[in-house]
RNA sequence: GUGGCUGUAGAUCAGUGGUAGAUCCCUUGAUUGUGGUUCAAGUUGUCGCGGGUUCAAAUCCCGUCAGCCACCCCA
């Protein structure tokens, strides 16, 4: 016998049944989106790999570890280019803002994408190597303000919200301008430098390559350690201070529930000043269901904007976690799964009534309500069962004694109540129900 | 990439050396034109895969793959 295939690593099928959860759930995101202005971009999935170091970071987990990379003959071929499945959003995005030069029309483009992203981790609870993420970007010469920020966190909690999600958490924190963080760096090195060789490897390591990670570390030697530099916001120049009591100010008066964690950072070298995280208790390690942050650096840096003016072009974004959310929501008991449901279906008598049924149901399907059939004219007993799990509304019966007076039979399937109406009579009777 | 736990029917799981099991699902039937409830009967299997120990392995040992959870990292 063949041996059976199965899914690679990571991935999940999503089934029929699950499928019109998801629909609701970008239906409801893409509404929201709109309100804020936001238009929906598709760019490939995959990319060259080059875009991804140089906007992640070379040194980065996603980048030195998670990339997937495409390997192919016909790619392979191509020396030049080596290609990746995207591992996040936001950097074909700058590409294709850069590209296709969308900074010209637009003093700020709101741009928001939904799909798959793909990282070669191993997975657990939330963690999958293809998920699904719903995201926003806001860029352009006008993305520069705070209340900008603000809107967008406020965008992100509302999305949620729209979705059903109670009870997440929102935490914000600045990392300051690009000089500030490489300052703070700087500091942070000097702070650590005498007691990093008491720590762990993990943190040795971090030290080393991404000296931020160490501030949201899970080891307790190492939290003790940056607890006692008592952190809060000193360093931030005034300039970065005054940006971010500003985006403060404005989640203040959109009513915004969040907190300060000066401990929050992003992952990702390119996030400057504001950085948030949603996050969802219960969801295990895995507990953030969207973050962002602002990234003014990093269309320039990317080869777009106007080289002469530094910094000339702002931007910010977030995304979703498409599974996470799903997750927190079942966490909630939240029905998550849906059975079908269909208006009608017809059951014949005999194979005679067959091509009679067939043209009822093209009539339905004609009128805008969805029915199906037995093309075989099983027992009556089958195709009641078979209406059944269709979830049909109403069973149309269609046999020799209806035949005979030109009607149908009408069955409504939750009240078993059935009458003989005409079939124009029997479609608009299930039309207006 | 590292560690822990787990792989038995379509699903959830029991079975610790001696004939492969339960429940749900599914199939069939309970006066031949009526489902969702009930009742009766029936079908589900390379016991993840490969090797080893043994008269005998789902069970013990080794390897491998996969799933889950945690680290790392992140949505």
């Amino acid at each position: 016998m063949a041996t059976k295939l199965n899914n690679p690593r990571g991935t999940s099928d999503i089934l029929p049944d699950e499928i019109s959860f998801w629909q609701t759930l970008e239906s409801k995101g893409r509404q929201m989106l709109t309100l804020y202005g936001y238009r929906e971009i598709r760019t490939p999935v995959f990319e060259e790999t080059a875009l991804f170091k140089r906007s992640l970071g070379e040194s980065t987990e996603v980048v030195n570890k998670q990339l997937l990379e495409v390997k192919s003959q016909r790619v392979d071929a191509d020396e030049a280019s080596s290609l990746a499945l995207r591992p996040e959003g936001t950097a074909p995005i700058v590409r294709a803002y850069n590209q296709n030069d969308l900074g010209r029309e637009e003093y700020l483009s709101k741009l928001f994408y939904i799909g798959p992203m793909f990282r070669g981790e191993r997975p657990q609870k939330g963690r999958l190597r293809q998920f699904h993420q719903i995201g926003a970007e806001a860029i352009g010469r006008g993305a520069h303000h705070p209340l900008i920020d603000a809107e967008m966190i406020a965008l992100a909690v509302g999305m949620l919200k729209s979705f059903g999600v109670e009870g997440f958490r929102v935490k914000i924190n600045s990392l300051g301008s690009s000089e500030d963080k490489a300052n703070f760096a700087q500091w942070l090195r000097a702070q650590l430098k005498d007691r990093i060789n008491h720590l762990s490897d993990d943190c040795k390591n971090q030290y080393e390559r991404n000296v931020f990670r160490l501030l949201d570390s899970k080891d307790k030697d190492c939290q003790a350690v940056i607890r006692s530099l008592n952190i809060g916001t000193a360093h931030l120049s005034s300039k970065g201070l005054e940006y971010f009591n500003a985006v403060r100010c404005g989640l203040d008066s959109l009513g915004v529930a969040y907190e300060v964690s000066s401990n929050l950072v992003r992952g990702l070298d390119y996030y400057t000043h504001t950085v948030f995280e949603i996050s969802y208790e219960g969801l295990g390690a895995q507990d953030a269901i969207g973050a962002g942050g602002r990234y003014n650096g990093l269309i320039e840096q990317l080869g777009g904007g106007d080289r002469r003016v530094e910094g000339e072009i702002g931007a910010i974004g977030f995304a979703l976690g498409i599974e996470r959310i799903l997750l927190a929501l079942e966490e909630q008991g939240k029905q998550v799964k849906a059975g079908r449901v269909i208006d009608a279906f017809v059951v014949t008598g005999s194979h005679a009534q067959v091509d009679a049924a067939f043209l009822l149901v093209d009539k339905l399907r004609q009128a805008g309500l969805s029915a199906d059939m037995d093309y075989s004219a099983r027992a009556f007993k089958k195709q009641f069962e078979h209406a059944n799990k269709l979830g049909a509304r109403f069973a149309f019966i269609l046999g020799d004694e209806e035949i005979k007076k030109g009607q149908v039979s009408v069955k409504n399937m939750a009240t078993g109540e059935q009458r003989s109406l005409s079939i124009d009579e029997a479609i608009k009777s299930i039309e207006r129900s």
